[in-house]
DNA sequence: ATCTATGGCATTTTTC
DNA sequence: GAAAAATGCCAT
């Protein structure tokens, strides 16, 4: 099909405009510059040019400047070796043809509590120091100062704070004064009983106060022309054309860059309907240059998988159609791709986050990876099903399928009022992380850079993680899971049965809590002082200062402190939606914060690793639910069940439990009352229950019946039952719905065996934790089921793949779903799933073990 | 390159 | 054939 003339726009236009706005959008400020009140977008080092880089955004005029530093960039190398004797007896260090200069400091060595003299190293650039064999760490001697990381003076000292605002005073940036509501200023005198507590959480709450300007940004999706289905080019080789852009704005661009290619169909029509603009291109360059003269008109670029694929791509498809280097304004950094003028979020890695997965979003997308799932599960919108391949769709189709990726990918930056954008400035601000790098690091890493600026602060030495142990010590419980390091939290055993009128209480935030009641920092735990510390708890060892307050114990109880004493409420009662929405997001960012604040010191990879700290924390938090449930019958109720934190009480009243509180409050810990059940079902096993609350809500935890990997055949039976359970509200009732759910079972069970049902029924969904041959002691089923797969469809299969599969009656037991038929199934397998599923609540409704062998004699 | 922790249940595979 | 190890998913 011949292309009309008038439906391209002139090319020659498009390529005059892209040189004038490239330039003059970069570089708009230098040092020199005026930079009236800006956000700061991101902090680099700038190896090649040996300097601090800052990228600055001014909302208002919609411009991105930059800002060079050339005054504090070194990094630097940390050693007890005085100068003089560096200069005699290691005269190589400063012949090093990456250093530069050295400098004496005084630090605070918190670890033996002492002020110490040490002599920056400072080198040229990192790599002189990161490694190689002859960095500059090489040529020290290894006394324990000198194995301290190097700093990247800038990166840490962090003078310029990623997400707050500044503006230009003479040579420098100084920070925007920062409105604090009345309120809040007076949560100091009310909230905080100490000066160093006051003192700290004056320093934290501008960061939760100021203003986050609205980002204008684009999302970018590339469509590439693949030869072979499931192939995904490689953006190494980028062999491939480009034959489709989509650029999705907050400024309201909607537009999708096409490439005309003479086999391929177009349907005019449809694309006059479109909810976007489309531009036809006859060349790649063309089309490439467009995309390029877009991207440099946003502060802040959008993908999903960008740094992996689409930028990357472009890159280097742009470089083998001839642009020149400093054209392209993508620029690949060491583990990420960015762009310029702004900067780059890549959505994809912002969602693998564990931390982001499972507290910002509560799970939604539990396990999923792709567009597709997690745009489904977090925005109810689903990438549009295409029917063939992106190289044979005709282009109004590919148009379509491709704006949609990009529309999805801005629209979950957009959605709940920025709530994602919002979130990631906070969280940068808290952990004085940029943007770009937060986005693309865990946890650890936040809570690492969050702690090396207080140290940076306060100039305290960073200690090492050898240090750290080799002064602090091991753990010194044993685990009860083989493996693990030391003893964690206490699970009561809970008794089988139905109970009515359960009163369900939680510690808040307990670790966190227990870390700051307690005093539990790396430096306070096992100190030299003796004389001046207390063992909290005879079950351990350890002891912990009394005099010093610890640096994470500090962190942790004001963030924690803030949160609920301060954000917590505002979110409730701020006068507008607006504000509180925005509280909203700045207590959930705290909350990502405490939560992790435990984990990390039981992980090996944290460089403040401390097991001991750990240990303490859930000690001391097993002593918390011990001693309270010993409270807890004083006041007359029965525990039936808890775990961690959460405890589930009989014969409670509101007066018992606020007994209960004013105990725990003592120990420093607050109790909520979290749920009261009309009734709970536990099967009698530990983390494996099913409640209904006064409104006929349903809590289901642990049992079989609702596992991901159930089939969905056993998930309906257990749904059905539920919906049974749901209208319990008496003992009576509960004979009536065992007799309904008896005839449920029955009716399942000749479902299955008469063959009534469909395969896709029965399907078993296992993800592959491990690459495929990585499976050396094992060989599950799910793996046999991916091999077979595997070899059959030519498909590659590896870590994260999720294996469909069912069970059959051959040799091994197992087929994946694509090559099985409802024939070959091994119904016996299915019986025993159902079997375990149903058992785990008829046990909790009072069957005998002879009505239970009945059953499932009955089902075998 | 680095993915906060430990405790519990169900199933299959491997080992003794 | 029983016990132990491996695996995955979930609770907190």
């Amino acid at each position: 099909m011949a292309f009309e003339e008038e439906e391209f726009i002139e090319e020659e236009e498009v390529r005059e405009s892209e040189e004038e706005e490239v330039a003059e959008y970069r570089i708009k400020g230098a040092l020199s510059a005026s930079i009236p009140p800006s956000i700061v977008l991101s902090v680099t080092y700038d190896g090649a040019e040996g300097k601090a880089l800052v990228k600055l955004y001014d909302p208002q005029s919609d411009t991105v400047y930059y800002w060079y530093d050339n005054t504090r960039h070194r990094p630097y190398l940390i050693t007890d070796v005085p100068p003089e004797v560096i200069a005699e007896k290691y005269p190589d260090v400063l012949k090093h043809p990456g250093f530069s200069h050295l400098e004496v400091v005084s630090k605070y060595d918190a670890l033996a509590d002492r002020t110490v003299q040490l002599t920056k190293v400072y080198a040229k650039d990192p790599l002189s120091i990161g490694g190689g064999r002859r960095s500059i760490r090489e040529l020290l001697p290894k006394t324990w100062e000198s194995r301290i990381k190097y700093h990247h003076s800038y990166l840490f000292d962090r003078a310029i704070l990623p997400g707050m605002w500044y503006r230009s005073e003479g040579n420098g940036l100084v920070p925007v004064e920062v409105d604090i509501p009345q309120d809040v200023l007076k949560s100091l005198t009310t909230v905080f009983s100490s000066d160093d507590e006051r003192e700290e959480a004056a320093n934290w709450i501008p960061l939760f106060q100021a203003p986050i300007p609205h980002i204008k940004r684009v999302a970018i999706d590339i469509e590439v022309f693949t030869p072979q289905e499931n192939k995904v080019p490689n953006p190494k080789d980028a062999l491939y054309e480009v034959v489709s852009v989509a650029l999705v704005g907050t400024d309201g661009l909607r537009r999708v860059l096409l490439l005309k290619r003479p086999d391929v169909k177009v349907d005019f029509d449809a694309l006059k309907d479109a909810e976007y603009e489309v531009l036809f291109f006859d060349n790649e360059y063309d089309l490439i240059a467009e995309v390029f003269k877009t991207l440099v008109q946003y502060p802040l670029i959008v993908s999903f998988n960008g740094d992996n694929f689409d930028l990357p791509y472009l890159y280097n498809r742009a470089l083998a159609l001839g642009f020149k280097k400093e054209e392209i304004p993508i620029v690949a950094r060491r583990d990420y791709v960015t762009v310029a003028p702004g900067i780059h979020i890549d959505l994809y890695k912002f969602f693998a986050i564990k931390a982001i997965e499972v507290y910002a979003f509560g799970g939604v997308y539990r396990g999923e990876r792709g567009l597709d799932a997690i745009a489904s599960a977090v925005l109810g919108i689903g990438k549009i099903e295409r029917q063939s391949v992106i190289s044979s769709l005709p282009l109004d189709e590919l148009a379509e399928y491709n704006f949609r990726d990009a529309f999805i990918t801005l629209y979950f930056t957009v959605y709940n009022d920025e709530l994602v954008m919002k979130l990631v400035i906070l969280l940068s601000r808290i952990a004085k992380l940029p943007p770009e790098d937060l986005t693309r690091s865990q946890v650890s890493a936040w809570i690492r850079n969050m702690l090396y600026f207080e140290h940076r602060r306060r100039g305290w030495l960073i200690p090492n993680k050898e240090d750290i142990i080799a002064s602090r010590g091991e753990a010194y419980t044993k685990a009860i899971i083989k493996g693990k390091k030391y003893a964690g939290a206490v699970v009561l055993d809970p008794p089988a049965g139905v109970f009515f009128n359960v009163y369900v209480l939680d510690f808040a935030s307990l670790y966190p809590s227990v870390i700051s009641k307690w005093n539990l920092s790396y430096e306070t735990v096992n100190c030299k002082d003796k004389e001046n510390a207390e063992r909290p708890i005879a079950e351990l060892p350890h002891w912990i200062c009394k005099k010093r307050r610890g640096i994470t114990s500090l962190l942790v109880g004001i963030l924690r402190d803030l949160r609920v004493h301060v954000y917590k409420k505002l979110a409730k009662s701020a006068s507008t939606q607006q504000e509180r929405t925005l509280y909203d997001v700045v207590q959930s960012a705290m909350k990502v914060f405490i939560n992790a604040s435990y984990g990390v010191f039981g992980a090996e990879t944290f460089p403040l690793y401390c097991p001991p700290v750990a240990e303490l924390t859930t000690a001391l938090a097993r002593y918390v639910m011990t001693s309270t449930v010993l409270r807890a019958i004083e006041l007359g109720m029965e525990p039936i069940y808890g775990d961690t934190d959460s405890l589930f009480l009989l014969n409670a009243d509101n007066e018992k439990i606020k007994g209960l509180m004013d105990y725990a409050s003592q120990l420093g810990i607050d109790i909520d009352l979290d749920k009261v059940y009309r009734f709970v079902l536990f099967s009698g096993r530990k983390k494996n229950y099913l409640g209904v609350t006064a409104d006929g809500g349903v809590v289901i935890k642990g049992l079989v019946g609702k596992k991901r990997n159930a089939p969905s055949f056993v998930k309906d039976l257990m749904d059905d039952i539920v919906e049974r359970l749901r209208s319990v509200h008496t003992l009576d009732d509960i004979l009536k719905t065992r007799d309904e759910i008896s005839a449920l079972i029955r009716d399942y069970e000749s479902k299955l065996r008469e063959r009534k049902i469909t395969l896709d029924k029965l399907a078993i969904k296992t993800t592959l934790n491990k690459d495929l041959d990585e499976y050396t002691k094992n060989k599950p089923q799910h793996v046999k089921a991916a091999e077979m797969l595997s070899k059959a469809m030519g498909i590659k299969l590896g870590r994260g793949d999720v294996i469909i599969y069912v069970k059959t009656r051959d040799a091994l037991g197992v087929k994946p779903i694509q090559l099985a038929r409802i024939d070959e199934i091994d119904d016996r397998k299915y019986l025993e799933y159902m079997a375990t599923t149903v058992e785990q609540v008829l046990e909790a409704l009072g069957y005998s073990m002879e009505e239970l062998r009945g059953v499932a004699k009955l089902l075998a």
